[in-house]
This record gives structure tokens, C-alpha cells and sequence, in this order.
DNA sequence: AGTTGTGTTGAAGA
DNA sequence: ATCTTCAACACAAC
């Protein structure tokens, strides 16, 4: 579930713990950390103090004071809970679901949740930073994604559906399957629709509700639908303001037109067929 | 009780 | 190459 909003909430709530440092770290799921062993991770972070806690895509990046970073991917149920208080624990973790624990000098535990164990943890030099950004598309929060960007990404993907485009991570950055829905339903064009079919004016409307949709997100601090929480604990608050996801059956807010469900990319897919065209 | 769907994305298959 | 399908895993809901 964390798509850009949500990693940025998280990204925020975890910047905290900068100027900490890692006392240690203890991992009972070690295959979500990636190229490296447990002891060999741990190791490389112990008493590292972190520099700063950023974020690429949906991808975390903690960056220690030599360069390299943690990054970490939360995948589909990945959760980060900063408890300020420090979990005890070796043989068995506390709770079901608890992998791996991050613990910090004067904040407690980061404590890593992950239902399906889809999410990973890497330690990356600056090199294999960029080489990740590299492979990225441009991130749709930022003040340099223009008008002419949009215009150039749907050329570029110009025979594929619109929906699919917008959740092209080596186009654009962090769109997932919830936000993809909600801003082609703000921007009243079909998810279906073949990128190169949009008019110049869809383009436009497109471009402002995808920066609308994701910054409302963000200042609601999320979607939880299922299991997302901050980095806290707390729930987000942008699934009270969902106008068609998971709203297949239901009437449309705005024209009162029976909201319907479809798949691409085998993934569901919500639009209102009165708006959207 | 077995099937279906779930926020992601890389790798395999066609 | 490029596009589509699957697999990683666990659980809730039907």
C-alpha cells in the first residue's frame, strides 16, 4: 500500500532520528536483506551516526555520516514503527510479524513489520544510488516536473494505457495502484485511454491532478485502507476523501453514475464512466 | 474449505 | 526488444 505519499509521511515522521546512531540490529527474516548478510549489515551500521533520512520513489533512504545509505522498500505491507522505547528481544520477536529492529542510541527502536515479507533492505553506496535514479523516472512532487515533462513521458510510453504509464516507475515516480485511479478520476479522462490519444487541455488537467492529488495525500498523511500506518502507528487520513477506489457498485459523488471496476494490467482498476471520457 | 483478491516490482516467458 | 504473466508470502473475505 505505501505509494509516494505514504513513504514520504513515513520519510518525514523518521526524520527524528537524524544525528542518532545505530547501536545494533537484529533481523529474523534475513532474506529481506539484500547482497549482504545479517551480521555483515549489522555490522556496517553499528554506531553510525544518520545524516539525513530521504526518499527515492518509493524507495527510503537513510544515509549514514560514510556515504552509504540504508534503502529501504516497503513493498506491499512493510510498516516502520519508531517506538522511541527499546525492544528487548533475540530468540523471539514480540509480536507476529515483526522482522527486523533497528536500534538507535537515543530513540528507541525502529521496529520493521511485514505481513507478506515482500519488503527489502539494502545497504547501497552513492554509486548504487545513482545508478537506481538513474532507472527512475522524474518525481511528480518535485517543482521540476513540468508540463512539457508530462507531455514528453506520453510520448514516450505513447501506445500504452494511461493507467499504466502513470504507475511506470522508469517513467514517473511513486504512482500506485490507489492514487493511479483517484487522479484520472480528478482529471476526468479514462484509465483505458492510449497515452498518445490526449488532448493537449486532457494534458494539462492530467498534469494538476496528479501534483493535487499526491500533495492533498500528503498533507492527509496517507491511505489506510487495509494496514498502512505512519511511522507512529496512527492512520492516514486520505481514504475518507477516496472518490472511486474500492467504490465499484457505489454511486459517483459528482454525477451520481454507478462507479465500475476493471482490470489492467492485472491490477483493479476504478473510474466513474459519467465523468471520465 | 477452497478460491479470490490485496498496496509492488523484478524476473521469467512469449 | 517489448509486452504480458508470474512469483515472492500471508491473510481476510467470500
Amino acid at each position: 500500500m505505501p505509494e509516494l505519499p505514504e513513504v514520504q509521511t513515513i520519510v518525514t515522521d523518521l526524520q527524528k532520528i537524524v544525528g542518532d546512531q545505530f547501536t545494533g540490529f537484529v533481523s529474523h527474516v534475513p532474506k529481506a536483506i539484500k547482497k549482504i548478510s545479517v551480521a555483515n549489515f549489522a555490522k556496517e551500521i553499528q554506531h553510525k551516526k544518520i545524516q539525513s533520512v530521504d526518499r527515492l520513489g518509493k524507495i527510503i533512504l537513510i544515509k549514514l555520516a560514510d556515504g552509504k545509505s540504508i534503502g529501504i522498500h516497503l513493498k506491499m505491507t512493510g510498516k516502520i514503527l519508531l517506538t522511541g522505547s527499546r525492544k528487548l528481544l533475540t530468540e523471539s520477536l514480540p509480536e507476529k510479524h515483526l522482522h527486523h529492529i533497528f536500534y538507535l542510541k537515543k530513540n528507541g527502536s525502529l521496529d520493521f513489520f511485514d505481513v507478506r515479507k515482500f519488503a527489502t533492505i539494502s545497504l547501497l553506496t552513492p554509486a548504487e544510488v545513482e545508478l537506481i535514479r538513474t532507472g527512475y523516472g522524474i518525481d511528480p512532487i518535485s517543482d521540476k516536473f513540468s508540463l512539457q515533462d508530462l507531455q514528453s513521458l506520453l510520448t514516450q510510453r505513447k501506445n500504452k494505457q494511461l493507467k499504466l504509464v502513470l504507475m511506470d516507475n522508469s517513467v514517473i515516480l511513486g504512482i500506485g495502484n490507489i492514487y493511479a485511479s483517484e487522479i484520472l478520476f480528478d482529471a476526468k479522462i479514462l484509465p483505458h485511454r492510449i497515452a498518445s490519444s490526449l488532448t493537449p487541455k486532457e494534458i494539462s488537467r492530467l498534469h494538476t491532478s496528479i501534483k493535487k492529488i499526491l500533495r492533498l495525500a500528503i498533507r492527509l498523511r496517507g491511505t489506510s485502507i487495509s494496514d498502512y500506518r505512519d511511522a507512529s502507528g496512527k492512520m492516514g487520513g486520505f481514504q475518507k476523501v477516496l472518490k472511486v477506489y474500492k467504490k465499484n457498485g457505489q454511486k459517483c459523488q459528482v454525477c451520481a453514475t454507478i462507479i465500475e471496476k476493471s482490470i489492467i494490467g492485472q491490477r483493479s482498476t476504478f473510474f466513474c464512466p459519467g465523468c471520465q471520457h
